[in-house]
DNA sequence: CGCGGCTTTGATCCTTGTCAACTACAGTGG
DNA sequence: CCACTGTAGTTGACAAGGATCAAAGCCGCG
């Protein structure tokens, strides 16, 4: 089951053949559970593991010499929290998890051989680290140009559009705290506040006891102008992609 | 003459052969110029070609609904445009001079070539991959934490980091026009102008003709808190990296 | 029942956007 | 060489978005 949501993942954009499944089985050295509100990994750390989100949300995270910590990415389940670290040899940032998390680690011996075992694995490894600089960019976009109540709609677009593709989110709960919503907008709780509280007048979200819900899911995308092309869902690969992954 | 400009970048993280400046030199299939202003890459299309940047400025940008700009990357001499088109089949955003550039246009096939054939250069290519990224998470941070003023500063650090890394922006000025840089920071013309004018007042800058300078690089380090850590120059690779590439 | 951490709310201030007019300058054609 | 034109930079008045500060309410949990 663990690893239905990897394979549930890369197998969006290419097929894996049944020995990519048994590759992608062994891959898990261990699982561990953190607590929401503690580090996975810290900024300067040299980890020798790639860490994996089976469950739960995790974030990347930087601070700044004020205090305030700015969130530069969401680490969802199906998510691989620092594939770049294989390369690079030090953390430029931290990770750490938004609520309660089960956490897998897989040693990079075993992406290497993941990778030059499997063209498609390989492809598809790389494709979600383009995915995942898509999102940075559709996020700078974002905080430079749009108002608060406009970022504040496509956040929770493209959280519940990624939550689906991995066969969650189905409630439509958007499962962030104030705190953690307003630090990834860079805004404000008490401006968050505001700008949910207009959004419920337009009738786009609800208020489930402390957690929002998204009620009018379109409606919510048009106002945050969101347009899922920069997740690349059900896409085809570059013909070179398929070339190399048949060759 | 062309290539040195690469392997300057890339020989800075690795150290490459004879052979892996050969590959090098083979590389490029032609090279075309470009005028400022013109697009080099359309959003929605799927290049057969990888462009390098030999000359000038070119910027990674995405249009809004309301005829906006939002610039998410800048392209300095020496850096690959669309690297990651070699798997992703689509652009999901543009890319376009913003200075006359003299650009190279190599076949996704020496990509794959150069990848397959040396290690040495395919962790040096996945490397600059990685650092563009971390490039945007700083960016994300900037937006979303720092005052235009800090932001203004910190970004013109940056380039001139970047610029000293290819030996270049020796001069120590912004090859940016006002409307460009206004486009990259998120804020409008008019608000650049006085930004740089109080940076100015603060000895920081100083105006040559139409363009700006930096008088004082330390100052404008403190002034924008910027930390070069996050472009992982001259820095070691992470100990499997080394291991692959001796493998 | 009471404590501690989230939300909620209001008042006020600061940063940045908008609008609009004005200036400087490079390039063009006469 | 000069007037003409368009583009880029400048300036000031004003408006709006969002931050900050402070206090009050609410809720979950021991």
């Amino acid at each position: 089951m663990i690893d239905n949501l990897l394979a549930r993942k890369l197998g969006q954009v290419v097929s894996l053949s049944t020995q990519d499944m048994a590759l992608l089985d062994r891959l898990i050295e261990r699982t561990h559970d953190v607590a929401g509100g503690e580090d996975i990994i810290e900024q300067g750390q040299e980890p020798r593991f790639v860490h994996l989100v089976l469950e739960g949300v995790a974030c990347r995270y930087k601070m700044l010499p004020n205090g305030s910590r700015a969130i530069v990415g969401l680490l969802l389940p199906g998510d691989l929290c620092d594939l770049h670290i294989t390369i690079l040899g030090r953390m430029d940032h931290n990770i750490s998890a938004l609520s309660d998390c089960r956490i897998a680690t897989i040693p990079h011996e075993k992406i290497i051989e993941m990778t030059s075992s499997s063209r498609q694995l390989a492809v598809a490894l790389w494709w979600s680290t383009l995915v995942d600089e898509a999102i940075l960019r559709e996020w700078l976009v974002g905080l430079g140009r749009r108002r608060a109540d406009r970022r504040t709609a496509h956040l929770m677009c493209e959280i519940l559009a990624r939550l689906e593709a991995v066969g969650q989110g189905r409630d439509r709960v958007v499962p962030l705290g104030h705190q953690q919503m307003a630090d990834a907008l860079g805004i404000t709780p008490v401006h968050l506040h505001r700008v949910l509280a207009t959004l419920k007048t337009r009738g786009l979200i609800v208020q489930q006891g402390r957690r929002i819900a998204v009620a009018d899911a379109d409606g919510l995308r048009d106002y945050g102008h969101f347009d899922p092309d920069y997740l690349h869902r059900d896409e085809r690969l570059s013909p070179l992609a398929e070339w190399v992954m048949t060759a």
